[in-house]
DNA sequence: CAAACTATCTAGACATTGTAAAGATACCTT
DNA sequence: AAGGTATCTTTACAATGTCTAGATAGTTTG
């Protein structure tokens, strides 16, 4: 075992690794394949061989990710006694924890559309999310479609739209000390009277 | 006026339309310094000169995208004989009509956080999007926050999710021909029921 | 009206990156 | 042991961001 064996053995993994460390420090923009194999310690054309090419990285990535998510999910209890919004906390829950990489799961035009990895890992994803709304079966209704719709883009509005820094001016105006989840129980709240009250 | 002057007279905004015109056809990804500088028929240093560097030409013309939408939300009627969603679904009809250019306003990484012209254009839109909701004064009970926060999020949440093209399984079980406004007004229908229903 | 001044654009240069091609090394099968 | 294959390195090149210096055209000022 020396220092720095020619082959590494599990590199693809190292670089994974190296490329989520990357992500969370610096930002999805410093995320190269070049600083990846830098940070794995090998040379700059290693990911190549791994992943392709850049999209490729980054795809594996958001496939881990998505499988992350997807194992959050599952934790949740299906009916009867499950909460109507525990699928929506855990989902913010998630982005919270993982802000970069939630993100970089939702840019699609950086990752590999038909890649069999990703369309497997969100396909799973979807299950689990129409499962914690009470969905199990493969037929919908246009109502149950609303539904789910609703429940999935409220959580996901709410937490794009904290990670882009644009609800700040909504928490500043909050009572100090709040945190972004109390505005998100407030949301829900809110959502549960219909979101069409005026107060 | 020669065929190219050397003095351009107004790069700025044909930077900018040149700008729009690559996002619109090649994406976000292909919106470079110098594609721009290209598509104006202008020096590669040019955009350098007028927008400081890469990120100062996307911010500029994420503002640009904002005031649009902006402009959009400020046709629509204030109470009382607004209706609920109106604003929702200028929101979906502007990111629908400007796919690229709404996803690049809220990919906060590429952008200056401090810029003035987009602050104050997002203060501006922030305003419009409050009014109507029925929010006019400057303060916010924590319900009023909920109901604001609610409302955007899930019109935010859905053009987000249909852009990166994550509702297409959703949309593929929806009777033959349906348009991803048909899943936007279910969605919206399921959400005055409080988002609890079962189906 | 001319000269100085400033704003606007071009030309050149360099570091960084993605990516392809060829070579080197280690593992693996037979 | 030998050949074959998988894994990684080295080399090379085009594209980009961005800096610097230079060229050109308005604009102001005497």
């Amino acid at each position: 075992m020396k220092a720095t064996p020619y082959h590494h053995g599990a590199l693809r993994d190292a670089l994974l690794t190296a490329a989520e460390t990357i992500l969370q420090r610096d930002g999805l923009l410093a995320l190269t394949l070049r600083a990846a194999a830098r940070e794995a310690g090998v040379s700059h054309a290693a990911p190549g061989y791994h992943f392709g090419d850049l999209p490729g990285l980054l795809t594996a990535l958001a496939a881990v990710g998505i499988r992350r998510l997807s194992t959050q999910l599952r934790q949740i209890k299906s009916s009867p006694d499950r909460r109507t919004w525990d699928a929506a906390r855990a989902y913010l829950a998630f982005a919270r924890a993982n802000p970069a990489l939630f993100q970089l799961m939702f840019q699609s035009d950086r990752l590999q559309p038909d890649n069999p990895s990703l369309v497997e890992a969100r396909t799973e994803a979807m299950q689990q999310l129409a499962r914690t709304r009470g969905i199990d079966d493969q037929e919908f209704s246009v109502a149950q479609l609303g539904h789910l719709t609703g429940g999935w883009a409220i959580a996901h509005g709410f937490a794009t739209l904290l990670l882009d820094g644009r609800l700040a001016p909504l928490l500043g105006t909050m009572p100090p000390g709040s945190t972004p989840e109390d505005l998100f129980e407030a949301m829900l709240a809110s959502a549960e009277k219909g979101l069409i009250g005026q107060n």
